[in-house]
RNA sequence: CGCGGGGUGGAGCAGUUCGGUAGCUCGCCGGGCUCAUAACCCGGAGGUCGUAGGUUCAAAUCCUGCCCCCGCAACCA
């Protein structure tokens, strides 16, 4: 059992060959957020995200473009996938392509140990195949042809001809797996997350399970069947194994002990794969299933799921060309019920970037800032006597950090960011009602002018602890300018959880002009 | 009888697990303030919680029927 405070958290590998839209940076950056939470906080944290490079559809695409199928999966790595972390900053650890030697080798040691102990074994099968599904469908899934494929069975996804196939298949033994799937979801509700995900699951399983054929022959890119290498490895079976390939599974013990189970953050429509196949392929290695399985809605566009053929599809870029990857990280993050499906309108992204980031954080900061250089020379004052007003902030600031942290456990991610705006939103009416310019006209008040800002700051400082991980790059400017680096240290090592602690900042601390924030953009 | 999500003031959402004065953000109206990114603060108007029944002292919340929208079937998290 990996160390408790272990938070090994995964993205699911993006199939190469698709164009990064925003639905990807979404599940990337909700990953992102939770790592660096939980990182910030202390706990052993590791955030894997990758590749899925291998299967037939990409050998298809590779040839038909004059790769080959390992040059056509770098260039798009190097051009789309590994820019898209850059781009909304993504803190990965661990980067893994499922091309790599170390993924490889552990699919086949993991494949040779379920064939070795019984869970695998040679079948003949004939069935209808789906090529754009990469499978053999099942019954309900097929269904019969209409117009120009009148009189064919066709797959119910794509809507085009089946092909009879007949070929010597390994299949791995799942159906002898639902009644522990079914007491593992019933024993660990939090397996499957949200609720409504765990029910479609459950219901799934219970309608009983059939044998999974892992391998395939007519194609050869793909990881080599170890015993049969007539045979290439079926690419879901090779694609969920990257969650253990990469944390050292048969090459590198302690880290692997270190580092698993894990979590999973993945896109509803995977979440079978995740959440009934990969933890049966798990029992049946005798390993840990994961943590939990957590599976995210949609980002819809104009209140439909998003669509190259509708030209609804947004590639990140626009976004954070435009607004900054925090606003980018920020708005998806506050906006969308985690785990449900959210609507995208660039008005919406305009309001909220305006009226919360920009007015409401940014102006906040350059506020607090601007009296401390007018009337404190650009140092932090010196806090004296504590009103009930001050105190209050006090308190507040500790139990946002205290219930912020106890969201992002849960995976609420939106709610957590709503706990903290209290704080950005609370200290916004503490400075309009104690006026700090008002008590600056009278040399009388200078220690309660003093105490008011302190505490402004204080809160300041606290804001740019718990919103690091979710905007880091604005916080790490608000930190410079709050002049702490050298006697708190980086940012990023702040203690999440204590963040609620007061009076850290040194009376005298030197501070630095702050630029803008979240400049305003203007509507186009 | 395929499976699933959803219908709450103008817009977007929370609340539905364990029934008990309908809440948040934006927008709108009025006022305050002037430190700040024409920002900030306070107050107000606006909803028979899709619909028809049922259970209950009490239902957005539980039960039943119905209507509507959306997703899974699209190279797409």
């Amino acid at each position: 059992m990996a160390k408790s405070d272990s938070f090994f958290i995964s993205t699911p590998i993006f199939y190469v060959n698709d164009a990064p839209h925003i639905g990807h940076a979404y599940t990337e950056v909700a990953a992102d957020v939770l790592a660096r939470w939980h990182r910030q906080a202390g706990d052993d944290t590791w955030l894997l995200t990758g590749t899925d490079e291998h299967g037939q559809k990409i050998l298809r695409t590779a040839t038909a473009n004059g790769y080959d199928p390992r040059a056509w999966a770098d260039k798009l790595v190097e051009n789309a996938w590994r820019p898209l972390l850059e781009l909304v900053n993504i803190s990965n650890d661990d980067f893994i392509r499922t091309t790599e030697n170390r993924h490889e080798k552990g699919v086949q040691a993991f494949l040779q140990q379920l064939y070795d102990t019984g869970h695998i074994y040679a079948g003949e099968f004939e069935a209808l195949y789906c090529v754009g599904c990469e499978e053999f469908k099942p019954k309900n899934e097929i269904v019969d042809g209409e117009g120009k494929f009148e009189g064919q069975k066709v797959c119910a996804i794509h809507s085009k001809p089946l092909e009879l196939h007949n070929e010597k298949n390994y299949f791995f033994k799942m159906s002898a797996f639902g009644d522990e799937l079914l007491k593992l979801y019933e024993e660990r509700p939090d397996f499957v997350q949200p609720a409504s995900a765990r029910n479609e699951v459950i219901a799934f399983v219970q309608q009983g399970l059939d044998d999974l054929s892992i391998s395939r022959t007519s194609f050869d890119w793909g990881i080599p069947i170890p015993w049969d290498e007539a045979h290439v490895t079926y690419v879901w079976f090779d694609a969920l194994l990257n969650y253990v390939t990469a944390t050292g599974y048969a090459s590198d013990e302690a880290n692997f002990e270190r580092r698993w189970p894990g979590i999973h953050i993945v896109g509803k429509d995977i979440l079978r794969f995740h959440a009934v196949i990969w933890p049966a392929m798990l029992l049946a290695a005798g390993l840990e299933v994961p943590k939990h399985v957590f599976a995210h809605g949609w980002l819809l566009v104009g209140g439909e799921k998003m669509s190259k053929s509708k030209l609804t599809g947004i590639a990140p870029s626009e976004i954070v060309d435009t607004f900054g990857a925090d606003a980018f990280r920020y708005y998806f993050m506050r906006a969308v019920s985690f785990g449900q499906d959210g609507s995208f309108s660039w008005e919406d992204l305009h309001l909220r970037y305006h009226a919360e980031l920009a007015n409401g954080f940014g102006n906040l900061a350059s506020r607090v800032l601007a009296m401390n250089a007018k009337y404190f020379e650009k140092k932090m004052p010196a806090a004296t006597e504590f009103t009930e007003a001050d105190n209050k902030i006090v308190n507040l600031a500790a139990e946002v950090a205290r219930l912020a942290d106890e969201k992002m456990n849960k995976f609420a991610v939106h709610e957590a960011i709503a706990e903290v705006w209290k704080l950005v939103d609370t200290l916004n009416g503490y400075i309009t009602e104690q006026e700090p310019w008002m008590l600056a006209k009278d040399p009388a008040n200078e220690s309660r002018l003093a105490t008011v800002l302190a505490t402004a700051t204080e809160g300041l400082r606290a804001l740019a602890q718990l919103l690091s991980p979710i905007i880091p790059e604005a916080t790490a400017k608000l930190w410079d300018a709050l002049g702490v680096k050298e006697t708190l240290g980086e940012l990023l090592d702040q203690p999440l959880r204590e963040a609620g602690e007061w009076g850290r900042i040194p009376a005298g601390t030197e501070q630095q002009a702050l630029a803008v924030l979240f400049p305003r953009v203007e509507q186009e």
